[in-house]
RNA sequence: GGCCCCAUCGUCUAGCCAGGCCUAGGACGCGGCCCUCUCAAGGCCGAGACAGGGGUUCGAAUCCCCUUGGGGCCA
């Protein structure tokens, strides 16, 4: 028994897709259960929209998901070269084979010709097709079509137009194609670079690929493909189609759905083992009433067999949910992994400069502890916790509801004397402040708590309001409380110069 | 337009291949309650699906056919 080997060849015009992501992990996760090796290729001869930043960019998502490979552009491997754009011979190695033996020919029809083909062919209501009409061309004709500067494209010669081809998927089962659309198909064009369906096969041939396993979209190309292995008499990979990834409106998952490159879920502050887990979920789910697996767990049970047929939609919100069960777990396996990603988004945003000093990083630590498990996502850090960080930015509805009451000032000033007299200022200090003077106000203390929250932090989400006060400190918590007494009795705010009560 | 794929709660899905164990299970989300200074987390409870129609069968979510709906490829 041969070794598996599958392989994933991304196109280098765009960071990694979440699609893509999920394509290359069950490639990766086949390979891995059955001991195999998962190969990367580029497939980069659209030279227009490939760049070599973006062929970077591709393994380092992958480098982050964790999704490693065993041979590919960087680290090389006995089957390279592993970019496109460098096979270019060995394509035009294998044209000319196809050529000599008679399964391929030249054809020196012009657009023009072809377009008013497929004209009447519309005009009489029957699926296009080639003519064939170069298949045999005399050498005179040839040379008529040199002399005139016409540049040939190489198409393959379809030995049996009337013959059904049936493809075995190993999702799918068997899946049989009628013969009518298939015709004498380019696999070379004018300009000697080689279709996509060539150059594909030409590469899982030559780099032993044993299971070819894409997303649906590819199922009808196939057929096309089996011809060319046929011509050479190779034996096919098998192959096994993923059903497609959609977004929320049920069509193909693209931009316009949102986030769809790894990248950004990265920047998000996404947790890769969660992604790898999510994604492993889709399409596909081990029989048991769980969801939280390990890689090894997820490798020891793949079965492409398993694998569903129909499309799934791409859920978000569950993405996000499973990402917190991550982080709760590192909050207290590995709580310098969260540090170091809430870190991350910090300077991202712009609130933490490039260096960060010891004492900086004592004070993340705590302000992560606070915020808790509230943090799902590392991006959490800033909307529960912004304020930590800068000033606060004040939610105007919070504002209007907790703040706008007429005896709101006075509680704050109550509250600002109580909090510069007292001898310390930790939370069990600043609670029992609270709690005392609502007993004297004869006020429920949440009538207190709720404006202190807002007048401190802008919002009326976040932690604990005495355990972010200890951590905010006296001298910013006097200082907020005094700009809001200020911007209510000025009734001014910055931006539109009406009251933020009116 | 031609060809191909798909069809269980809003979403991911279990069950389907080997029909009865299914008054269809779990998870996300949603609603309610509890906890509580808010949010988050946690606990409890709840609403929520076999696309429709024909067969086959003692019996169908499960097998077959048609319709409808979604998606893809080629043009």
């Amino acid at each position: 028994m041969n070794t598996v080997r599958t392989r994933f060849a991304p196109s280098p015009t765009g960071y990694l897709h979440v699609g893509g992501a999920w394509t290359a992990f069950f490639n990766w996760l086949f390979a891995r259960h059955h001991g195999g090796r998962f190969i990367l290729r580029i497939e980069d001869t659209d030279r227009s929209r490939s760049t070599e930043e973006m062929v970077e960019a591709i393994l380092e998502d992958f480098r982050w998901l964790g999704i490693t490979w065993d041979e590919g552009p960087d680290v090389g491997g006995p089957y390279g070269p592993y970019r496109q754009t460098e096979r270019m011979a060995i394509y035009q190695e294998y044209a000319r084979k196809l050529l000599e033996r008679g399964h391929a020919y030249y054809c020196y029809c012009t657009p023009e010709e072809l377009e008013a083909e497929r004209h009447k062919a519309q005009a009489e209501h029957r699926p296009y097709r080639y003519s064939g009409r170069c298949r045999s061309l005399s050498s005179k004709e040839v040379a008529r079509f040199e002399a005139e500067g016409r540049r040939p494209t190489i198409r393959l010669r379809v030995r049996d137009y009337g013959e059904t081809i049936v493809v075995h998927d190993l999702i799918r089962g068997e899946v049989v194609f009628s013969p009518e659309h298939l015709d004498d198909y380019i696999i070379v064009r004018s300009d000697g670079t080689p279709l996509y369906n060539f150059a594909n096969v030409i590469d899982d041939h030559t780099m032993a690929i044993t299971h070819v396993i894409r997303a649906e979209e590819h199922l009808s190309n196939t057929p096309k493909q089996l011809l060319i292995y046929r011509a050479f008499d190779w034996t096919p990979p098998q192959v096994a189609h993923l059903p497609m990834l959609l977004g929320p409106d049920r069509s193909k998952l693209s931009k316009r759905h949102g986030a769809t490159a790894v990248r950004q879920y990265r920047e998000e502050g996404f947790l890769p083992e969660a992604i790898l887990n999510y994604l492993a979920l889709l399409g596909w789910y081990p029989e048991e009433d769980r969801e939280i697996y390990s890689l090894e767990e997820l490798i020891a049970r793949f079965h492409l067999e398993d694998v569903g047929k129909s499309p799934s939609v791409f859920d978000y919100q569950k993405l996000v949910w499973m990402n917190g069960v991550y982080m709760r777990k590192l909050m207290h396996e590995d709580r310098a992994k969260v540090l170091a990603l809430v870190e991350e988004t910090l300077k991202r945003e712009g609130l933490l400069p490039e260096a960060v000093d010891p004492a900086t990083r004592e004070y993340i630590a705590r302000v992560v502890e606070v915020l808790g498990d509230r943090i799902k996502v590392g991006r959490d850090v800033l909307r529960y916790g912004d304020f930590f960080f800068t000033e606060p930015t004040y939610d105007p509805e919070a504002v209007r509801t907790y703040l706008c009451g007429e005896e709101i000032p006075g509680y704050l000033s109550r509250l600002e004397e109580e909090f510069t007299r007292c001898q310390e200022f930790d939370r069990a200090t600043v609670e029992q402040i609270v709690r005392s003077l609502a007993a004297e106000l004869q006020v429920s203390s949440r009538v207190l708590i709720h404006p202190l929250r807002v007048a401190l932090t802008g919002k009326t989400i976040g932690p604990g309001l005495f355990e972010l006060m200890e951590l905010l400190g006296r001298h910013r918590v006097l200082q907020r409380l005094q700009r809001t007494r200020e911007m209510l009795k000025g009734g001014l705010t910055a931006s539109t110069g009406s009251s933020p009560c009116s």
